[in-house]
DNA sequence: CATGAATGAGCATTCATTCAT
DNA sequence: TATGAATGAATGCTCATTCAT
């Protein structure tokens, strides 16, 4: 009855509640569903989260904790601003065609969160935007990234039109256009409303496969 | 007991639903605070909407009904496609600032319609997104728009970028800056990466004070 | 739908808990029980009760109430304090045989009050006491009842006594003794406790039908 | 791991049941906080004890017989009948306000044993009011207690005072009046109740200390 | 049309008890 | 003996919806 069988359980909730959770959204769900996908008796997800409301925040938080790491690494491979861009844009819609299921939980669900739970302020949610914000700076920086672009704005327009395609995709559940192709389609648009038109006649630099 | 008084409920109730709807979420909202808000009985509420998921339903439709027709007349204003996009954003951004609840509401509640509303598939936010599509294909007939964007991926791009500002307008409700200001780099940003850099030489021709 | 089918439903409640209580005890008893036996919906019971310990609550100080007033009404129908307090041993257990089901409650159960219900003061209770006290005090002003006899100790131990009386019946549920002559002992053995041995041989003058 | 180690865990559990019960009430107090007041696993008080019932009437058993065989030693000290009812007097408020918890848990708590223990005579408390009973026959026998009072009313009636004013105290947790006034009051007021008014002068031969 | 008392299905959570170790 | 993780039955309370007036 060791710490191997309790981290089993926690994470065997954990992905029966995403399940769950897309399938019916967070209000529908029901506790002893999550148990039963789970294998688990109602009672045993007490034993792991404090409430409800508590798988949905450890689910988050878990998923977020994964994604920013994961996107880290990814970025660490780039070293040009405008590349991390697209590498950022690239590896979000990635993920989300991936794992579509844990993309419209953290999507749609957690917009709720600031009403559900109160004071649970998205810290996660904001280590990840702050990613892009960083890339902007950089780009700013090295000049590439106009002077003139709000970071903490194109944070959240980049970080919005990435979202938006994710929830069209997670929620209509047909993927017109191939991951690939769209976010493509999406880093040119970003990067070329972000680029530095400097004197130099060289733009758009971006590179021909983005 | 005639028409005005009538139709005066049903929009007492709708208002009433906003606020309420604005402050706990749709469903820790109840039926009896919509009724005491909008000083009618619960069961008058129910002579005008079939239920708890109508009164969502018809709030929606009848506010994006009212945005899109706003929005048409805003549009007409301007020949010009990206001149029409700018007043979009624009346009999207004033009204979240003028009527955040109703923001709200429309953004974080109706994220969740797919879930507790079966086979509501949403046209009116198509028709909405729709504005957007005309103004990229318009752009793209008068060679101002790249003719390698997808319309219909860029249309939920700017849509994203627009909304993602919103809700943390919304759900923070601090504003860090005034909406023209964001309207102002939302706009460049967004038209930059959508215009077409033809042989003429005079690109970025985005007026000044875009 | 008025006023008096409301009072009616408060009173059937009422009455089926008191039936319920009796029977499976206040932590056993279930509120659809109640409700079956009211013949109202569960929810109902909650229009009139803020939830099941305010049951009890009203249903002890409605009781306590109808008792202290029917109490005084008896008393004062005497003059003589030893007469007044023979009056209310024989009043009290002959309540407690009309109404064992409510004696039950309200002896077995409210014991527990001050532990379920914080902060809820026993005025009723006080007051009914108090009856027993002020008998005494004016016993001891017309220089019948001894005035080495603390009221405050008295009252208890009377009112002690009756209720042991009173639980043993209402828990063994049988009457070894009709309620008649347990009052003529109990008065006779509480009076002669408490009497005056004044200088004036008269005494014992406890009437001889105590 | 032997007997004595044994008896140990028997002896915590108890206490802090006692502990936990007076605290919180029977039904309120949880077998896991019993368990960790006496430091044992939760399943450790089930090889022990038969359920949580059963806690409480080992309890209640255990202590009345301490205090059966305590009393009886007390009441040999003494040979006239109307001394061994003072020191019955004496000897129980004293326990009382030596062991207030344990004096709680036995008044408040076990008067729903009837309740939740089907067939639960209460046997132990049959034999502690017997030994009231006794001294009124003997009493009665030697001519000091009058032989009209029945002794089977009378130890009710006396038991019944003496546990009121521990109720009381045990409640409201304050001491008004010391244990030791408290019982000569009571002493007075019960033995003058009782005492037989024979035809020789002496009596109220009750001592002065009393 | 309007009311609001009444309904009763529905569900998160608790906790006594078990049993594999 | 001792443990404590796991169980799952049990229930108070809520609230959308109805319908007699």
């Amino acid at each position: 009855m060791g710490r191997t069988r309790e981290r089993g359980k926690h994470q065997r909730i954990l992905q029966a509640a995403v399940k769950i959770f897309a399938e019916k959204g967070f209000y529908k769900a029901k506790i002893s569903e999550i148990a039963r996908e789970a294998e688990v008796a109602d009672g045993t997800i007490y034993l792991y989260f404090k409430n409800k409301d508590d798988i949905l925040i450890q689910l988050f938080e878990e998923e977020m904790d994964r994604m920013i790491e994961s996107m880290r690494g990814e970025l660490s491979r780039f070293e040009e601003p405008l590349e991390k861009l697209k590498a950022f844009v690239r590896r979000h819609l990635g993920v989300v065609e991936e794992n579509p299921r844990l993309a419209e939980v953290i999507q749609v669900e957690l917009r709720q969160s600031n009403k559900f739970v109160k004071n649970y302020t998205n810290r996660k949610f904001q280590e990840y935007l702050n990613l892009v914000e960083e890339i902007i700076r950089e780009g700013q920086q090295r000049g590439v990234v106009r002077p003139d672009i709000e970071p903490s704005i194109a944070k959240r327009a980049i970080f919005g039109a990435l979202d938006e395609m994710s929830t069209f995709w997670v929620l209509s559940r047909k993927r017109s256009y191939p991951a690939e192709h769209v976010a493509r389609q999406i880093s040119e648009m970003l990067i070329r409303g972000v680029i530095h038109p400097g004197p130099e006649a060289g733009r758009p630099r971006v590179s021909s496969n983005a």
